[in-house]
DNA sequence: TTTTCAACTGAACATCTGTTCAGTTAGATG
DNA sequence: CATCTAACTGAACAGATGTTCAGTTGAAAA
C-alpha cells in the first residue's frame, strides 16, 4: 500500500497540530538532540520531509514551541490581572504560577532544559520572555518592600529563589499523587509568603 | 607527524581525568546527546578510539559523572556533621548546600538535566542518592516541627521546595557577579529560616 | 468529466554516530 | 642493547542524521 495522500479531506489543519505536540512530548522525554526527525514523522503517522510542510528546519520547531509557551504564560499572567497590595499580589502570583505550570510539564520541561540547544539569536528571545515574566516577580517584591510588608535583602535575589522554588514543583508533582493542585497551592503560597514577610 | 603514542612518560593517569573533566564541561554546555565522542577526543587531543581505555561506553561515562557528583555530596555532608538544635543544623544545611554546589555549576548542570539519557538502571542509582540527600533535609525539618520552632504544613513538599530554590542559585549564579557568595548564603538562609520557621 | 494542487511519499545527499580492532609507537624494563 | 607493553592511531563498520525534491495521490474545483 503506498501514496496515502489526501486519505479523507485536507489534512494540514489536523498535521500542523500534530506535529506540534508530538514534538514537544517526545523532546521533553527525550530530550532535543535525541530527538529525529524521523521518529516525530513516525509518530505523527507521515514521512519524515512532510515535516517541512510545518517547519523550516528542527531549530525553528523547537523555538516555536518554546516561543510560544512563553508567550502563552505572558498572556495568561497580564490576564489575571493582578490586583491589590503587594501582599494580594504576591499571592495572585504564587498562584497563577502553580495554575499554569502544574497543567504543562511537557512545557516546562522543554523552555527549562533545552535554552542550550536554542540558536544565540533564538535563546536572547526566550531570555527576554523570561525576564519580563521574572520583572513583574520582582516589582511585587520591591512594592512590598515600599509598604513595609516584606523584608527582602535583595529583591532581585528573592525573585529567582521564589521563581526556582515554584518551578521546581514542576520537576516533581505527578497528577493524581499524594497531593491535590489546591492543597499544593496553599503549601508554597505558605512557604512564599513567610520568606518575604517582615 | 603520525603515531604519537607515549610521548613523555605514561599518560593514563593524565588522560583519563581529562578525559572525564572534558565531558562534563561539553556536556554540561551541549547536553550529552549533541556531545559525540570525537568532540570529547578532539578537546582531549586523542583520537576518539583512544576514550574507550577510559570509559566501556558513552551512557558510562555520564554515569561515572554523575554517580561521582551525588558521591562527593553525600561523602562532604557527612563531613559537614551538622549539630545543635534543628534551626542550627538547617543554617548548616543551607550554607552546606550553596558553598558545595556554586563552585561546581557544570556538575549540576550536567547532574539535573542528563537524568532522562540515564539508562533505566542507572537512573534508580542516581534517584537513590538524590533521595538519601532530600531525607538529611527532610528530618530537619521534622525535628523542627517536634520542637515547635519550625511550622511546615507537609514536610516533604518543604524539603522538595526548599532543595529546588538552593539548586535554582546554581542555574543564574555566576561568579565575579554583583554578589560575592557569602552575601548570597546570608539572603538565600534569610528566605529558608523565615519560610520555615513559625 | 477533466483539471488542479495541497499534502504527501520515497529515495537520495553528504555527513555524522558509537564502537571495534589490527597495527604502531616510544617509554620503561631486563 | 633488545624486549615488552601501555597508550595510542587510523581505518573500518553498520546505521542514523537533517534536509531536499521530483514525483504521486486523491479530494475538490471547474
Amino acid at each position: 500500500m503506498q501514496g496515502m495522500a489526501r486519505k479523507q479531506g485536507s489534512h494540514s489543519d489536523i498535521t500542523g497540530p500534530r506535529v506540534l505536540e508530538t514534538a514537544l512530548r517526545l523532546i521533553a522525554q527525550h530530550g532535543f538532540a535525541a530527538v529525529s526527525m524521523r521518529q516525530i514523522a513516525a509518530e505523527v503517522g507521515v514521512q519524515a520531509g512532510a515535516l517541512y510542510n510545518y517547519t523550516p528546519d528542527k531549530q525553528s520547531l523547537l523555538f516555536d514551541l518554546m516561543r510560544s509557551h512563553m508567550a502563552d504564560l505572558l498572556n495568561a499572567l497580564a490576564a489575571a490581572d493582578l490586583q491589590g497590595d503587594a501582599l494580594a499580589r504576591l499571592e495572585g502570583f504564587t498562584r497563577f504560577h502553580i495554575r499554569f505550570h502544574l497543567p504543562r510539564s511537557d512545557q516546562v520541561f522543554v523552555s527549562y532544559m533545552e535554552l542550550r540547544n536554542l540558536a544565540p539569536e533564538n535563546f536572547a528571545a526566550i531570555e527576554a520572555m523570561r525576564r519580563d515574566y521574572e520583572d513583574v516577580l520582582e516589582d511585587i517584591l520591591r512594592a512590598g518592600e515600599a509598604e513595609g510588608i516584606f523584608a527582602v535583602p535583595d529583591t532581585r535575589v528573592a525573585t529567582m529563589a521564589l521563581i526556582a522554588m515554584l518551578t521546581g514543583l514542576s520537576h516533581w508533582y505527578r497528577e493524581g499523587g499524594r497531593l491535590a493542585m489546591n492543597k499544593i497551592e496553599a503549601i508554597y503560597w505558605d512557604l512564599v509568603r513567610k520568606a518575604v514577610s517582615v
